[in-house]
DNA sequence: CCCCTTTTTAACCAGTGTTCAATTAAATAT
DNA sequence: ATATTTAATTGAACACTGGTTAAAAAGGGG
């Protein structure tokens, strides 16, 4: 019957997204239908095709925002007033807790892996994880290889996936989260 | 037409077993169907039903399978002839060398995440995580906290998970696997 | 020849992404 | 205030794919 809705209670681009992220994290993006999102929105399935061509550009819009956020995240360590050393344990703190904090964000960011999903998606990682280098190679002088940046990476990512499969909060890990952090500074700490 | 074959070319658990492994990881649990294991094997996607009681039921038989591996990897160890502080090295680098050799049954093992997966399937990986930290623990003399074996094994598995996505052999990238494990042994090594 | 084991094939039912004409609320023009 | 246009939403339809079941068919052993 009822085909257009009063305008505010009118669907957005915002909404979606937000649903969607909830759904593919704790299903799957593969076992969320647009159907599904809809469902969960209150609104028909034809209704999201009005504002995202397709479920992977729904996919790509949402993995966008959230590396926007990641590297705000990074960006907002220059405006801090701390030595390096110690900014640098926030960074790797920080890298942790975000990911801790929004594992609907990071699941999605690093841990989907699906055909469909295409490169320009692929690419935003690439783009943060070079941000974060480069900062830690800045936060140590550039005293370290790209290889030893690349493995406390693996460190914080291995940390990260781990507990996005879990319902835990960052407040409950976070004595976890600082001897992790602390054991990979003893790593690059001569 | 042909109903049954040649008893010398029956279908058996281990070959569905083993062209599922490949499927499961290259496209994901949810995205290999039933019928495509079949196509695969060349036989009708009923003749499975045959053999495994549903999807879940073959991908429980799997993980089995590839937990006894990785247990018995690491019982391997008991009877090397080096001292502790070497073959921890080698637990270290055989979990990794492991993990990126068997990527398909890593993922299997440790990364998928499904609803219809039943919590016998998450046992596993609990046991065999303890019998990684037991071990770990037996070569450091028992001087490290659990806390931090708990940080070691995430900090592999940070680098196996990533390496899971890629093509990389692991000859391809010892180099970096070597890094890695140097780096955490220098962080548990006061 | 009968029986058990293995395999095929059709069938069922529920679900998929996507498109599109029809419908209605709001915005704009008259 | 009324009429027209535009924007947002629905729901049916299309053409598939999914897991699973079950009856029918065929190989092999006794």
């Amino acid at each position: 019957m009822a085909a257009r809705r009063a305008v505010e209670q009118e669907l957005t681009r915002q909404m979606i997204i937000d649903v969607a992220h909830e759904l593919f994290v704790e299903e799957g993006y593969q076992n969320v239908s647009m159907r599904k999102i809809a469902r969960s929105l209150g609104y028909s399935h034809g209704a999201i095709y009005y504002h995202f061509k397709n479920k992977a550009d729904l996919l790509t819009a949402m993995v966008d925002q959230d590396f926007a956020m990641i590297n705000n995240e990074i960006d907002k360590l220059d405006h801090l007033n701390m030595k390096n050393e110690e900014k640098l344990r926030q960074l790797l703190l920080g890298y942790i807790q975000f990911g801790v904090n929004h594992k609907h964000h990071y699941e999605v960011m690093f841990m989907i892996r699906d055909k469909e999903v295409n490169s320009h998606t692929m690419e935003s990682p690439n783009k943060s994880y070079y941000r974060f280098s480069k900062k830690v190679a800045e936060l140590t002088n550039n005293q370290l290889p790209v290889t030893v940046i690349w493995s406390v990476f693996l460190m914080l990512h291995g940390f990260v996936a781990q507990y996005c499969r879990t319902d835990q909060s960052y407040e409950n890990i976070r004595g976890l989260a600082e001897t992790h952090v602390h054991l990979i500074l003893r790593a690059i700490n001569n």
